[in-house]
RNA sequence: CGGGGUGUGGCGCAGUUGGCUAGCGCGCCGCGUUUGGGACGCGGAGGCCAGAGGUUCAAGUCCUCUCACCCCGACCA
């Protein structure tokens, strides 16, 4: 893409209604744009960047034989009163509304209620389980005050899989499964070095839930890490007999602040006796069906990547998730031997596959390095009247450059 | 929801104990000079000072209410 077409204009100066590293970079460089408190525009670059974090996650949630759906954010009030969570009593984040005729309806905070009601159409039989479905969907949450830019909005994306069980034992595959899954999804997002399976508090069936937890000081939750074991425990359950449990010592663990950035749920058969969700077993009898729930932020991700990779000149992004792998940085444009040159590399670059910024736009070449280092992506490609028949690449988190044929250069980016 | 703070051109800010045509930087438009780390000169455009209601000869400035945003706390099946 030529910049000099991209609308999105960065900024020198942090916007003052925000505090957050996360917003502050994310709005400077253009990938968002801030609409209420709470709620955030997602402009070409950030777009882009949350479509790689979903591909990610989607790969990875279909190589444990997720399906993926897209359900609707309105919900019917009948539905979620049978599991007693309409009202504002027991559930205080619902946004709701109603329709011309007057029935209530609530835009959607999660969706177990919704997914469970509708899989009921289609588990009858114990042929027709284990069955995993997830989805990408906007939710809709009336917090209190939301804060700290994207990691916490009143409107936001997040990825929920639910899993469809025959019983306890076929459900606890499946939920390591998952939890494998997502420290896959983590480490090929950047975050390997900060992620934690973390225990927490758990529901009516299970003494502990699993949240995956980045540390990072801009978090809200504190939490034990054992960095040797990779794991931790929230502070919610961090006790004496937890530690005995989880058979952590308390010498080892060390207190940190960290971003929820997944959950996962065991429900057992509870929603599926409120819902009426059974099926038929082989010998005939019917039986409830088991229930998780299994939920990542994918804007919250977003965030957090930030709050973890950046300088003082802007934001860091690991390759997986940037929003173009390079930076193509154009200087002495006006002479026509150079616009031609980089207007070719532009070209190879892209007809071989590499998703490239180009930097064509009229102003000077401190303005552009500034706002290469403000954007973040990995590769910064320099071609100008200094630069002959080769490049100056510099990775974003490295100070070192080098000289490199365009082939080279290629090589390079397909390792 | 409790506490604290902030609202002044697109953005970031300054505006004395109320007092003349409301300033500065960035950005924007025009012309020229520049061209490897956010260039420079000259000339421009752009503001019911968040909103409403008071006090006063006079309100960006004082009072009351409302709204918005940020931070701390509480909350976050």
């Amino acid at each position: 893409m030529k910049q000099s077409k991209l609308f999105t204009k960065s900024k020198k100066e942090s916007p003052a209604d925000e505090q957050s590293k996360n917003a502050q970079l994310l709005i400077r460089a253009g990938y968002i744009y801030k609409e209420m408190a709470g709620a955030y525009v997602f402009l070409p670059l950030g777009l882009r960047v949350i479509s790689k974090i979903k591909a990610i996650i989607a790969s990875e949630m279909d190589a444990v034989g997720g399906q993926e759906i897209l359900m609707t954010a309105l919900q019917r009030k009948e539905l979620w009163e049978v599991t007693d969570r309409w009202s504002d009593e027991n559930v205080d984040v619902w946004f709701k509304s109603e329709l011309k005729g007057g029935q209530q309806l609530g835009f959607g905070w999660s969706h177990e209620e919704p997914i469970s009601e509708m899989m009921k159409q289609y588990v009858h039989s114990y042929k027709d389980l284990p069955v995993y479905v997830y989805q990408f969907q906007t939710k809709f949450r009336n917090e209190l005050r939301s804060k700290s830019g994207i990691l916490r909005g009143r409107e936001f994306v997040m990825k929920d899989m639910y899993s469809y069980s025959t019983d306890a034992s076929e459900h606890d595959k499946f939920y390591k499964d998952v939890i494998d899954a997502y420290m896959r999804v983590f480490k090929r997002a950047g975050l390997e070095d900060y992620v934690y399976v973390t225990s927490a508090s758990g529901g009516a069936f299970t003494e502990f839930s699993h949240e995956f937890q980045a540390i990072s000081e801009a978090g809200e939750d504190t939490i034990y890490v054992d960095k040797s074991k990779k794991v931790a425990i929230n502070d919610e359950v961090y006790n004496e007999k937890t530690l005995k449990d989880l058979d952590l010592n308390e010498k080892d663990l060390e207190k940190v602040a960290s971003i929820e950035v997944g959950n996962i749920f065991d429900f057992g058969k509870m929603k599926s006796e409120q819902l009426g969700l059974t099926f038929t077993k082989e010998d005939g009898n019917t039986e409830y069906v088991h229930l998780g729930s299994y939920g990542i932020g994918v804007t919250r991700l977003m965030g957090t990547i930030v709050e973890i990779f950046n300088d003082a000149k802007g934001i860091i992004w690991p390759d997986s998730v940037a929003p173009f792998q390079v930076h193509l940085i154009g200087l002495n444009l006006d002479n026509a031997d150079v616009l031609k040159k980089a207007n070719d590399i532009y070209d190879v670059l892209s007809k071989s596959g590499v998703e490239v910024l180009f930097d064509d736009r009229e102003v000077s070449a401190g303005e552009k390095f500034a706002d290469s280092d403000l954007i973040g992506i990995p590769y910064r490609v320099v071609v100008s009247a200094k630069t002959a028949d080769k490049v100056e690449v510099k990775r974003r988190d490295s100070i070192e450059t080098k000289m490199l044929e365009v082939n080279e250069l290629l090589s390079e980016l397909k390792k």
